[in-house]
DNA sequence: AACGGAACCTGAAAGC
DNA sequence: TGCTTTCAGGTTCCGT
């Protein structure tokens, strides 16, 4: 679930639940989470801390504190929900903030059955923090820079994509999904992109992540890992399904580990 | 410097 | 039905 939009996501809500808030209760139920931040550690930083805001780069969040930081990476399972704050602890729940504003508490649940996530306390941004390359949102994406550090890439574009340092956020799900819009084949050598088709790909990415944010943000507020939600991607897991462009079907490979798929009439 | 692969984990879905 | 295998949207470490 975790990229760029499901992260935004994450960010609106701890902002909308703890912005203003006391911490109450800090709890790491599940000490490897912390990477380094014991559940000592935990308590002890934030407890009594005030949250002043809770801000996003690329796939991670900052809860900026009246003193310190907590980093938040979700991982490929991890997710904040609401809970009461009499609520037992949930189903995979790793980690615990209440967070008391004018009377009333709120308590949020950070929940991760893989726990691949991470949540550490820091007085300094971390170095994966400091890594990150641009924003899309935030800071948009300068297709002269991108074009300058694709040609320094011997690989293929689909997982250069994927590097934090190049762009921040991009996921295997926004990558797929950028070249799909932007009709590059993923197998194209990332320094073989014209000017014309890195900025079609710049786009591409905007375009997945804010159509995939309006997805997930709409209305009827569906997560798109729910069991029976739909696919609402237009390629990303759709192997032999036809192409919504052309209906041929698509094809799925796999790059780095990572599967992708693509349709190769339309992208070349 | 930058790449691919393995490791880190668990659960759901597919395969037999 | 029940056991086994495969796969998953991320990052980090390691060897090349």
């Amino acid at each position: 679930m975790p990229e760029l939009p499901e992260v935004e996501h994450a960010r609106r809500s701890l902002e909308h639940w703890l912005r203003g808030a006391t911490l109450t209760v800090a709890v790491l139920h599940e000490h490897r989470i912390g990477r380094g931040t014991t559940a000592r550690a935990f308590g002890r930083a934030l407890l009594g801390r005030h949250v002043l805001g809770v801000e996003r780069r690329g796939k991670w969040l900052r809860l900026v504190l009246d003193e310190g930081f907590l980093f938040s990476h979700l991982g490929m399972t991890g997710k904040w929900v609401r809970a009461a704050p009499d609520d037992e602890p949930l189903r995979f729940e790793r980690a615990r903030l209440d967070g008391k504003l004018r009377g009333r508490t709120i308590s949020a649940r950070y929940l991760d059955p893989r726990m691949f996530g991470s949540l550490r306390v820091a007085k300094e941004d971390l170095p994966a923090w400091r890594a990150l390359g641009p924003d899309p949102l935030h800071d948009g994406i300068d297709v002269d820079d991108m074009l300058a550090r694709l040609a320094r890439r011997s690989g293929a574009i689909k997982p250069a994509l994927l590097d934090q340092s190049l762009i921040a956020g991009v996921g295997n799900i926004q990558a797929t999904e950028a070249l799909f819009f932007a009709r590059i084949d993923p197998r194209r050598a990332a320094r073989s992109l014209s000017r014309k088709e890195v900025a079609a790909v710049v786009r591409g990415i905007l375009r997945s992540i804010k159509r995939t944010l309006s997805i997930e943000s709409g209305p009827s507020i569906t997560y798109v890992e729910e069991p029976g939600a739909k696919n609402p991607f237009l390629v990303y897991d759709r192997g032999d399904e036809p192409c919504p462009r052309c209906r041929r079907p698509l094809h799925k490979i796999v790059q780095a580990g990572r599967s992708t798929t693509f349709c190769s009439h339309c992208q070349r």
